[in-house]
DNA sequence: GGGGTTCGATACAGTTTGTTACAGGTTTTC
DNA sequence: GAAAACCTGTAACAAACTGTATCGAACCCC
């Protein structure tokens, strides 16, 4: 990322609230400060400079209302809001107006995302960071394995269904090839299940799948079995994307 | 942007209101004019150029409806009406006289601005002014969701009608796509229901989604069953605005 | 080769899901 | 207002999926 990342600052009254908000935003590339109260809003805002202010609405004390109007007036910083679903609507929306955008608890912090960055694109040109792009298929041996819409095609060009447990499956083992996977890293890698005592549904969803993708199941060359170890996935994989 | 804006006027005797709505508009493209009664309103429309008026029927004094009628009849501008919530007769008498839109208080700032684009694109072709945070349509897969007005277009261009709970739940996965979705989840998010034990509404919901949205509705592609998990939203969804 | 362990395939049961039918409620229409 | 149409949750059954059990075969080590 090239461009200095903004600076958001996080007023609420509720401390899991500020710390999680504050650790998903800087992982996705934003500096944060955090606020308890609108009094040490005003602090931060004086020593700092913020780029945007996330808002909590309904805070003890008419201070965040007061807060978001005076930000917004004087222009110090673009203003989200976060509002409660079914509150004193009518004086609320009133204020709610004022700011730049807002969004309703309980929110999607995905989506709040995304508002912050419409919020700033829109105030200074921003350029917009981009999610990474997923990688949308899988290829081995002839097969194609769409990866968003689980499917999975054969040499033949024929669309082969797949289960959810054997899709699981193929992908873990797609995504970790010629390595030895043990059941117990399968079934955590399938299900995150805890290993019971004796499980032996991994053979079965493995004998199912090579039943699927193996010309002669009996004599496997896609999975090998690894006598006491697992199981290992032995041909190349390629992404197209990446 | 390019095109001259739109000039909004906004009839509402409450001041908070009036003036908060204003400065939203205004941060979003309109110029605005307010009026504190429908005396007011009336100067307001002969001196200037109005394109569209929000308008509160609850004032004291000359009834808003009538004003509306007047605006109507003599077609000087599309109107939008603001009415208190629980009121059927309203919005009936409303729509009878001839009005536009309604949005029903307390509303969604973020839902009127939308209305009064649709108002304005659809009345004199004024060309739309793009909202960096709300929009209007969603595509996914050749199919367009207008989300303001509810429609769902195929890649035929024929319009499907859903029902409340059908667009809720396309909406639910259209705002997260790929997110393994479960049923728990989905109920909470269209209707803000608890899950009762043994509740399959959702099955029979996304059952009833598919046979509308899906070409095969007997091999989902759109819509994928997760399972012990949920469902999943697989396509591509795009904003055009983003 | 023998003994113990591990693996593959089948069978089976429990759970989950898709679909249809239907009743109660709501909205629309006349 | 009454009747029709529509919407939605519940029930019920068939189909699909997955874990466990089982038995015979393969494997390792001695």
């Amino acid at each position: 990322m090239s461009n200095p990342s903004s600076h958001i600052l996080i007023v609420d009254d509720h401390r899991d609230i500020r710390e999680s908000l504050a650790r998903y935003l800087t992982k996705n590339g934003f500096r944060t400060s955090t606020a308890e109260n609108a009094a040490q809003a005003r602090q931060v805002l004086k020593a700092a400079s913020i780029d945007l202010v996330v808002l909590d609405v309904m805070m003890p004390g008419e201070d965040g209302l007061s807060l978001c109007r005076h930000l917004v007036e004087t222009n110090q910083a673009p203003v989200i809001l976060l509002t409660a679903m079914a509150e004193d609507t009518d004086r609320v929306v009133g204020l709610e107006i004022g700011a730049d955008d807002y969004v309703t608890k309980p929110f999607n912090p995905r989506e709040l995302l995304a508002r912050i960055r419409a919020v700033l694109r829109r105030m200074s040109n921003v350029p917009k960071t981009r999610d990474p792009i997923e990688t949308e298929k899988l290829r081995f041996e002839g097969w194609e394995l769409d990866v968003n819409r689980r499917e999975l095609t054969g040499p033949d060009g024929v669309m082969v269904p797949l289960s959810t447990g054997e899709y699981q499956l193929l992908i873990a083992f797609l995504k970790r090839p010629k390595m030895v996977l043990s059941r117990d890293q399968l079934l955590d890698l399938t299900s995150g299940r805890t290993p019971a005592v004796f499980d032996r549904s991994i053979d079965n969803q493995v004998s199912r799948l090579r039943r699927k993708i193996e010309e002669d199941p009996k004599n496997p060359v896609l999975i090998k079995t690894v006598w006491g170890g697992g199981y290992t996935f032995t041909a190349e994989v390629t992404e197209p994307a990446e």
